[in-house]
DNA sequence: GTCTATATAAGGATAGAC
DNA sequence: GTCTATCCTTATATAGAC
């Protein structure tokens, strides 16, 4: 009984990350959340005390098994001795893709997730930068190893284009439809692999 | 007198694209931009009827001008017989370029753009395709020209993309800081110029 | 841990004097 | 066109019973 994936906790994680996908952060209240999460207002400050709070909490459940991810993806690309560049890309790309289509509210994680870099908001940048940055910085070191020919600030600006096009890509801002017949996961397969061909070409240039 | 410039209507304007760039449209209130106006609350109902319709001029007064100014230059670049790819991602780029370095508030105006993006609205949507939607098309129409190798299908992924980078890009979301010694105009300009050799890579691959 | 009830502040919008 | 004052709704957060 009381399964943990169904708890109040959990129901309210679920409801914010979708809430706060649609309407944004300022936009989505706590009475929102709590009635599409079926559970009283009081119980977002009892179990996260604040509504801040709660919003680090919706990254860091996702975040942790993500990034994790995406280490030991870079892990695995980089175990072969001459690693190609869209297999660091894929390190990167695919577990973001595999929580869009395998895990329930994933899809709307990643566009919470774009949110934040819209937001400017210096407590999340820092919360996310503590917990996250160092992802990042395994990444670049491995993309500098692949690109010799690129200065450190060339690289880093080429990178930034890059994060910019991935993350914009996965939250689905962009206007392209899925067509009939197309499922989803067809659909964000391809994108990923639209992504991933056009940053190879943009960083190797 | 009553120089128009300054009128309230123009003050409110340029408050709330500031603060709607900062804070978002959810997070910013009309007190907030009535405040940083200096005007009375009263006068956004006065001036627009609602927040939303605030909104949408905001959108307004800028889009006329950065559309008119990409369709001028898109217009330049094809009347060179044999124009480049760079020419007509210059085109699109530069005009929004010359909004975020000449013109008071250009680059809170950016930002508000790619809030746009993340939102979602409907409302918002179809105000955006409704008057601005033809200048997408011409390009389009220019890149396929250009680059007859690609089918629709790959063509349109393509856009998406570069819309999505030019979009991130230009609203300053990376983790790309500018020097010390490095003056606005030099960092902003930098970033184009990668931008475009960035994403004529990708296009051309 | 979950509820009701409420404190307290802030939100958009408007009426009506000037 | 601009002001004050106010209506009404919604917001976050908490106190205290169960």
């Amino acid at each position: 009984m009381t399964d943990p994936r169904f708890s109040t906790k959990q129901r309210i994680l679920g409801a914010a990350e979708d809430l706060f996908a649609r309407r944004g952060f300022a936009g989505a209240s706590l009475r929102q959340v709590t009635s599409a999460a079926k559970v009283n207002l009081a119980a977002v400050n009892y179990h996260f005390g604040s509504k801040d709070r709660l919003i680090e909490e919706v990254f860091r459940r996702r975040l942790d098994e993500l990034n994790a991810g995406r280490l030991a993806a870079l892990k695995r690309a980089l175990a072969n001795p001459r690693p190609e560049l869209e297999d660091v890309l894929a390190a990167f790309i695919n577990p973001a893709l595999e929580l869009c289509l395998d895990k329930e509210g994933g899809a709307a994680f990643v566009r919470v997730l774009a949110r934040a870099y819209a937001e400017h908001n210096e407590r999340l940048r820092k919360f996310l930068s503590d917990n996250y940055g160092h992802v990042l910085k395994e990444f670049a070191a491995a993309f500098a190893k692949l690109l010799p020919h690129l200065d450190k600030e060339e690289l880093y600006w080429r990178l930034d284009i890059v994060a910019g096009a991935v993350t914009y890509a996965m939250a689905d801002f962009g206007v392209i439809k899925r067509r009939s017949g197309q499922s989803e996961r067809e659909f964000r397969e391809r994108a990923a692999e639209h992504l991933i061909r056009f940053a190879a070409a943009g960083l190797r240039e």
